[in-house]
Parts: structure tokens; C-alpha cells; sequence
DNA sequence: GCTTAAAACTTTAAGCTTGAAATATCGTAT
DNA sequence: ATACGATATTTCAAGCTTAAAGTTTTAAGC
């Protein structure tokens, strides 16, 4: 690790009109760092990772249970990877895997007693973290940011380049 | 900043609402849609991964070379990353890895003369990517954007909870 | 010269991630 | 009923990522 003073730009440099592509990297910055503060402090705090996290997370929004491919399509990763991540968390009880009433090929996961318990804790340290990284914003700053970003949103779903595999 | 504002401002990190999250998230989803569409095109366009593509980005903003040290700094990844990334691009002939004439620890990374032309057209094509996913904003909503990311950087930087490892 | 701490780097183990191939099940049109 | 394409999931190989432990070299003090 580079430790927490490496907040520059990954490419900073030419200020040509290359302005898109810097707008692009201080995102990617901006959140890489964020990321990486979360993941160490889960992991030096609670034992755990992000991407337990964000199932744990998932499961708490759906507390009826998710398949699968719910999982994977709410957390924008592969089935292959969902099928990981939850088998560990089913191994240390934090979760539980039944087969679904109706469809044979699907599997309901839900977060056990345990697991909801765990959550609840975690879930708050997040929140503050959070709050604490973001303490440097006004109001109105985070208001804009987020309005913002929603427009981002709308530019990459209209994105010509997107989809022709 | 007005004093009204500053009164309701103090109590933000207890802020019962999880607008922070939202806004974290969205900052989350936005970056890693980006980020999975940019390697799938580079996969699929260039046979490349992203991680390489970023290596010989700094190896070209850099044409007198690079220590391995100075590439995770910059990368903002682990030494151990960047020693097997660079291995694989060394194996493949788009860098050198030369000793270092003044420290016998050290390694000098560089593009090779391949390295440097295939990075020149993966790199123009990233431009333009890019270009096409802000198509959406406008000029003033970009130039926006990177103003309250610029704080952002600010305020993770200012965190307090950051270093107690 | 000798010792020693720090620095640059590599190695290792564990885990995440993906895409492709394999398996099993479902729904439906014969 | 049965054949067939679609759907849900798992498995697998390859690559990325990190932290921790190990190696070699440097530089500073004695």
C-alpha cells in the first residue's frame, strides 16, 4: 500500500484538451480512494470485505430473500461471482441458502439471525465513514454532486458505443 | 456560506438520513459502470486489461522510465501488483525492465518501441470512449463536476478517521 | 571494516472477478 | 409426452489485488 498521502490523480499531466479524460480520472480517484478506505477499515474492524459487504447490504434491502441472479444482476457482478462470495458467507452462518419453492433451478438466500445481527453493526460504522469522508462538502456542494452524477447516469445509459456484442 | 446554514451543518455526521450513502453509491455506480464498459471494450477491442493499459499509460507520461516503486505510487496499487502485472507486459515485449545504474535495488521500467505504438492507438481510442459517455452533460455540467470532485479530493484528504493502522 | 535500519522489490497465500463451458430445470410448441 | 430453446446456477482457468513475510541492497553510525 501507498499509504493514505497518494490522493493525486492517476494521470495527471498533459492539459491539452484532454479535459473529458481527466474529468473521467479524478472520478475514478475519487472513488478508488474511497473504496480502498472502506475495505481496510472493514477489514481491520469487522473481518470482513466489501464484497460481503455489499451482499449482506442487498440482503438486508430484501429481507424475503434474493436468487442468485437477483444478487447479481443488484450488484453489477457475474453469477460466478455471487456463487463465491455467498458460499462463504453461507459457510460462516451468516447467510442461508434453501431451494426455491417454484423453480428447481433457483436458490433463495437470506441473511440468518446471526448474519442480520453482524449487519446491523456494520452497516452503521459504514454510515459514519461516510459521513466523515464527506464532512469537507457543504450542503448544497453534496446536493449539486449528486444531481450531478444522476445526470452521468442518463449520459452513460444513452451512450452510442454501448451495446452490439 | 451563510451562518444560518453553518448551525444545521453541525450536526451532519450524525445526520439520521443516509443521503451520504446514496450519494456514495451513485458516485460508486457511476465509476464502475464506466470502468466495466472500458474493459470490456478493451478486451474486446485491444486484447488488453485495464490494469496493463494503466501501467503503459504511466510509462508513456513518463518516457525516461519508471521504478517499480514510483508505478504503485502513481497507480495507487500494491508493489507485489504491480511486480506480476509488469511481468506479464514484459513477457509479452511492450516494456523493458532494465537495473537501475545507481541502486542495485531498483529496476527502470519503459515502453518498449511495440509498447509505445500499440499504447499510442488504445490510448486515442480511450479518448474517444470517453468522449462519448459525457456526451450528455454539457460543458458547464462537467466543468461542475470536476469542481466539486476537486473538493471531494479535498475532504477525503482532511479525513479524520484515516490513519490509525 | 562492521553493524544495522531502512528501502526496493519479490514471493506467497487468500480472496475477488470474469467469461466460457457444463449441468439442471423450466416453459412451451409440437 | 417430448423435444427444444431459454433460464438459473455452478465450475473452471486466468488474471488482478492485497497484506505479510522474505531477499537483496543501500546508507548511516560506530
Amino acid at each position: 500500500m501507498t499509504g493514505a498521502s497518494a490522493i493525486r490523480e492517476k494521470h495527471d499531466g498533459e492539459m491539452v484538451d484532454r479535459s473529458n479524460v481527466r474529468l473521467w480520472l479524478r472520478l475514478l480517484t475519487c472513488t478508488t480512494v474511497i473504496e480502498k478506505r472502506l475495505k481496510r477499515r472493514f477489514a481491520d474492524q469487522y473481518g470482513i470485505t466489501l464484497p460481503r459487504f455489499d451482499v449482506m447490504a442487498a440482503l438486508d434491502r430484501n429481507p424475503a430473500g434474493m436468487t442468485m441472479g437477483q444478487l447479481s444482476q443488484e450488484l453489477l457482478v457475474s453469477n460466478g461471482n455471487v456463487t463465491g462470495v455467498v458460499q462463504t458467507l453461507a459457510r460462516d452462518n451468516y447467510i442461508s441458502i434453501a431451494p426455491s419453492p417454484t423453480d428447481g433451478r433457483a436458490s433463495i438466500v437470506r441473511l440468518t439471525q446471526l448474519g442480520r445481527e453482524c449487519f446491523t453493526g456494520i452497516a452503521e460504522a459504514h454510515h459514519e465513514w461516510i459521513d466523515m469522508m464527506l464532512e469537507g462538502l457543504t450542503r448544497d456542494q453534496r446536493a449539486a454532486l449528486y444531481d450531478l452524477l444522476g445526470a452521468l447516469k442518463i449520459s452513460l445509459a444513452d451512450d452510442k458505443g454501448k451495446e452490439q456484442p
